[in-house]
DNA sequence: AGTGCAGTTGACTTT
DNA sequence: TAAAGTCAACTGCAC
C-alpha cells in the first residue's frame, strides 16, 4: 500500500493560483486533486446548464494546469461522502483540503455530511478561507478591517510540481445532458477558465474600467464597462485576493499620472473596489443566516405575498413578455448573456416582487438559473432587498418606464433585444401601448398597470411595517447584519450631508 | 430697471 | 439601487 493521500477537493475555486489548500497539502505528501460532479447538486432548482458549462470549461483548463504540475485532476461523479468513502477504502485518505464555502442550503447540508463522515474516520478536513467571509462570526464589528487585512495577505504561490500518483484516475467531465440538465442555450455566455479570467481582469483594469462609475448603470454600456469578473469569482478561476491586489496595483500605477483622466480612472477603480468588499459583505449574511435563502429575513412579512406564484405572470416575466419594453429587453439580454448589470437585476426583481406580486423564491430561482455568476449569498440577499422583506431597507420600487427613459433614452437597447418594437417611434419606445400603431404590434400589452400595482404593493408592505413588533425585530436584524460604515450602525450617528453626496455614486446599501 | 409670476431646479422628506 | 411629493430658491420673461 502506498502512502495515504492528501485530497485537495476543488469546489468553486477552480484555479491553482492563490489556492491555499493545494499549496499546503502539496507540502505534506502525495496530493490527489479532486473535483466531484454532484448530480444532486445540479438537480437543484437554482442550478442550470449554463452554470455547468462555465464550470466544465474551467475544470478542463484546471485539469491541464494540474497535468503540467504532474498530477492531473481527478473528476468523479456522484455523492461526495460516497466518493470519499470509496477512495478511503481503496487508498487511504490522510487529510482533506478544500476552501471554506458559503454556498446554498444544499452544499451546506453536504458539507455537514462530509464533516461528520471525516470526523468519524478520524480524517482532518482543513478548510482555509478564500473570501472575506468569516465562519461563526460573533459580531459584525471590525468586519471591514478584517476584510482589508485578509485581502492584503500575500497570494499563495502554487506548488512547482505535484508527485504523480501513478494510478489512472478518472478524468471525464460529463456533459450537461449526461448530468440530466435541461437544454439551456446561452449564446453570448462568458467562457470559463483561467485564461479567460486573466484576460477579463486585464481588459477591465487596463482599459474597460476607465469610466466604470458612469457606465455601470445603463445596460447599454454596462456589458463593456463592468468588470465582468463575477462568474470567475463565483467559480474561483480568480481569487478575490488576486482581484483586490491587482486593483490596488493598478490604482498605484495611476497615481503618478497627473492628468485629469487619471483622476477619474482612480475614482472608478475605488468604486469598483468598494464592490469587491460588498461581494463578501452579502455572502457573510448567508453565512450567518442560511435561512435567508428560503424565508423572509424579517418574519413579519410572512404570508404577505401568495405562497404559490401566479403562473401566467411568472411565465411572462421569465420569457420577457410583460409588455414593458425595458423589463423585457433586460430579461432577454440576460437570457442570451447569462449576465446583466446590477441595477437591471434590481429592476427585474423589483418588477417581479412589487408589480407582479410574485413570491420572491420563485422569481429568484429563475434569476439564479439565468446567472452564470450565481452566488447564493449575494443573490438571495439582493432578492430579499428588492422584495422589501428584510425589514430594514427602504422599499425601492422601480418604475420600468422611467428606468427605460433614463438608462436607454434612444431605445437602442430595447430595439436590439425586443425586435418586435423596431418600428415604434422613439417617443413611444418605452410605452408602446400609448402609440397609435400599437394594435399592429406583435407585442403584448402591459401585463399590469404600473402605478396601480406599485401602489398596492407599497400599501400592503407599509401596513405591515407599521404593525406591532416590526421595529423590534428590524432592530435585531440591523445589529446582526448591518454594515458598519461610518455614521451608521457603528457610531449611531447619521452621516453628514456632505459625506452622503460623496458616497452617492458608490454602493451605499443600507443593509 | 423693477415687479410679478409661471415654470424649473435642487435639497430634503415621505412612502 | 427608487420615486413621488414638498418647499424654497432661482430663472426667464412679459409688462
Amino acid at each position: 500500500m502506498t502512502q495515504a493521500l492528501n485530497i485537495v477537493w476543488f469546489k468553486r475555486d477552480l484555479r491553482i493560483a492563490d489556492h491555499r489548500p493545494l499549496a499546503t497539502a502539496a507540502r505534506l505528501g502525495p496530493v490527489l486533486p479532486l473535483y466531484i460532479v454532484e448530480p444532486d447538486f445540479w438537480a437543484q432548482a437554482d442550478a442550470s446548464a449554463r452554470q455547468w458549462a462555465f464550470a466544465a470549461e474551467s475544470l478542463e483548463e484546471l485539469g491541464r494546469e494540474l497535468a503540467v504540475l504532474g498530477q492531473p485532476l481527478c473528476v468523479m461523479t456522484g455523492d461526495a461522502v460516497g466518493i470519499f468513502r470509496e477512495i478511503h477504502q481503496r487508498h487511504g485518505i490522510a487529510s482533506l483540503w478544500s476552501h471554506e464555502e458559503t454556498g446554498n442550503g444544499w452544499t451546506y447540508a453536504r458539507d455537514l455530511a462530509v464533516a461528520a463522515w471525516a470526523r468519524e474516520q478520524g480524517i482532518t478536513w482543513h478548510e482555509p478561507r478564500q473570501f472575506g467571509v468569516i465562519r461563526r462570526l460573533a459580531s459584525r464589528n471590525g468586519w471591514a478591517n478584517a476584510w482589508d487585512s485578509d485581502m492584503a495577505e500575500p497570494v499563495t504561490v502554487p506548488p512547482i510540481a505535484l508527485k504523480p500518483l501513478g494510478v489512472d484516475w478518472p478524468q471525464t467531465i460529463p456533459t450537461a445532458a449526461e448530468l440530466g440538465l435541461q437544454p439551456d442555450p446561452c449564446p453570448d455566455r462568458q467562457r470559463g477558465g483561467r485564461t479567460a479570467a486573466l484576460a477579463t481582469l486585464a481588459g477591465f483594469l487596463g482599459e474597460r474600467g476607465r469610466d466604470y462609475r458612469f457606465r455601470m448603470s445603463s445596460p447599454v454600456t454596462a456589458f463593456e464597462a463592468c468588470s465582468r469578473l463575477s462568474p470567475h469569482l463565483t467559480w474561483g478561476t480568480l481569487s478575490m485576493r488576486e482581484v483586490a491586489q491587482a486593483s490596488v496595483t493598478r490604482l498605484r500605477a495611476l497615481k503618478p499620472l497627473g492628468d485629469p483622466s487619471a483622476k477619474s480612472w482612480r475614482a472608478s477603480l475605488i468604486s469598483f473596489m468598494g464592490r469587491l468588499h460588498w461581494h463578501c459583505h452579502f455572502m457573510q449574511k448567508l453565512e450567518d443566516e442560511p435561512r435567508l435563502e428560503f424565508d423572509n429575513l424579517h418574519r413579519g412579512y410572512d404570508g404577505v405575498r401568495p405562497d404559490v406564484a401566479d403562473q401566467i405572470k411568472l411565465d411572462a416575466w421569465c420569457a420577457g413578455q410583460t409588455g414593458f419594453p425595458f423589463v423585457d429587453a433586460c430579461m432577454r439580454a440576460l437570457d442570451r448573456h447569462g449576465w446583466i448589470n446590477f441595477r437591471m437585476r434590481a429592476m427585474l426583481m423589483s418588477f417581479a416582487s412589487y408589480d407582479l406580486w410574485l413570491p420572491w423564491r420563485a422569481s429568484g430561482l429563475h434569476l439564479a438559473r439565468q446567472f452564470v455568476d450565481y452566488e447564493p449569498g449575494i443573490h438571495w440577499s439582493q432578492v430579499q432587498m428588492q422584495s422589501g422583506t428584510t425589514g430594514i431597507n427602504t422599499m425601492r420600487v422601480y418604475n420600468p418606464v422611467k428606468q427605460g427613459m433614463d438608462q436607454d433614452p434612444t431605445g437602442a437597447f430595447v430595439r436590439r433585444f425586443v425586435p418586435e418594437l423596431e418600428g415604434v417611434p422613439d417617443a413611444f419606445i418605452h410605452e408602446p401601448w400609448k402609440w397609435s400603431g400599437a394594435a399592429s404590434l406583435r407585442y403584448p400589452p402591459p401585463i399590469v398597470d404600473h402605478a396601480t400595482a406599485a401602489k398596492a404593493a407599497k400599501d400592503a408592505l407599509y401596513a405591515l411595517r407599521k404593525g406591532a413588533g416590526h421595529k423590534e425585530a428590524a432592530r435585531k436584524i440591523v445589529t446582526k447584519h448591518g454594515s458598519r460604515k461610518a455614521g451608521t450602525a457603528a457610531t449611531g450617528r447619521k452621516p453628514k450631508a456632505k459625506a452622503r453626496v460623496v458616497q452617492a455614486d458608490q454602493l451605499t446599501l443600507d443593509l
